[in-house]
DNA sequence: TTATCTGCAAACCTTTTGCATAGAT
DNA sequence: ATCTATGCAAAAGGTTTGCAGATAA
């Protein structure tokens, strides 16, 4: 499953040339395998940890590699950090104002929503539509309870 | 109609209990003014040039006041810089990835669109769902117009 | 009056760059 | 063999901070 995803975005990655260094397909595989939006130095601190051979500037290169191919989106939260999470299936992301988590939320929903509006975009804009990015706000289920919200939430 | 907006955006710091000082309401009235996506640099600059007394610092912490109170939103175009504007009116933002302007886009459609968002990620997510960021990529149609795909965009 | 904001400049932190070496094709 | 990527460390760039003086309420 996720091993198709990182072959299928090998395969993206070969098609264009990109040459495959061990450290390009490492953080790959580890974006593909970390759904926990991770960011560069989370990343770089984490594969030197396991005793891979890799510099920040070269997390830096790689992810706006893989930025230009669409393999990867980037993401911030509030408190201005800058977050990264591999785009195989579209989806969306939320995100609680309070705690900063960044949640993905993938639904059938969502391809027509997503549709609907490069529709709308391309009618208003005459933009030649390639992608979108949304992202909704709020509070998570455990902040709501923190703040003792959660009657209002289930209503 | 700026100025209905920009004494709208006053009111609701005012009924905040935030301090109105000079720079503060200079900087709302241009943001609400220059809907030309500026960055802290240029929201600095162009206000020095017209003799008003304001440090960087002062624009920085502003824009993180109106952050706040989402009176004024943050954007990221492809080339890392970051963007800020006004949002009185709900929209969303079109963003060229040749040329990096940013586009807003005002309409009926939207609101429709941004509920079913709301709805749909209020049921997937349990998230109390507060508001949402909607930025749709592609070509600008003079960009378009440079690359000769003008006639595949109209079909 | 008093709590808060401003301006300045220094500090900070993230990201980029230049260059010599290593390595993919 | 050749062209491109890597790693390092230094530089850059953008943002934040600390503090003394100013000021909105």
């Amino acid at each position: 499953m996720a091993q198709d995803e990182y072959l299928h975005a090998l395969k993206i990655l070969r098609n264009h040339k990109v040459r495959l260094t061990p450290q390009r397909k490492t953080i790959l595989n580890y974006l593909v395998n970390h759904h926990t939006h991770p960011s560069v130095e989370m990343i770089y601190d984490d594969l030197k940890q396991h005793n891979d051979s890799i510099s920040i500037a070269t997390v830096y290169n790689t992810i706006r590699l893989l930025l230009d191919y669409h393999l990867v989106i980037e993401l911030k939260n509030g408190d201005g950090s800058t977050h990264y999470d591999y785009f195989g299936q579209p989806h969306y992301h939320v995100v609680c104002d309070n705690c900063g988590k960044i949640t993905d939320v993938f639904t059938d929903e969502f391809t027509d929503l997503s549709t609907s509006l490069d529709e709308i975009t391309r009618q208003q804009t005459h933009y030649l539509v390639t992608r979108n990015d949304i992202e909704v706000h709020g509070l998570c289920p455990e902040c709501q309870a923190k703040f003792g919200l959660l009657a209002q939430a289930e209503k």
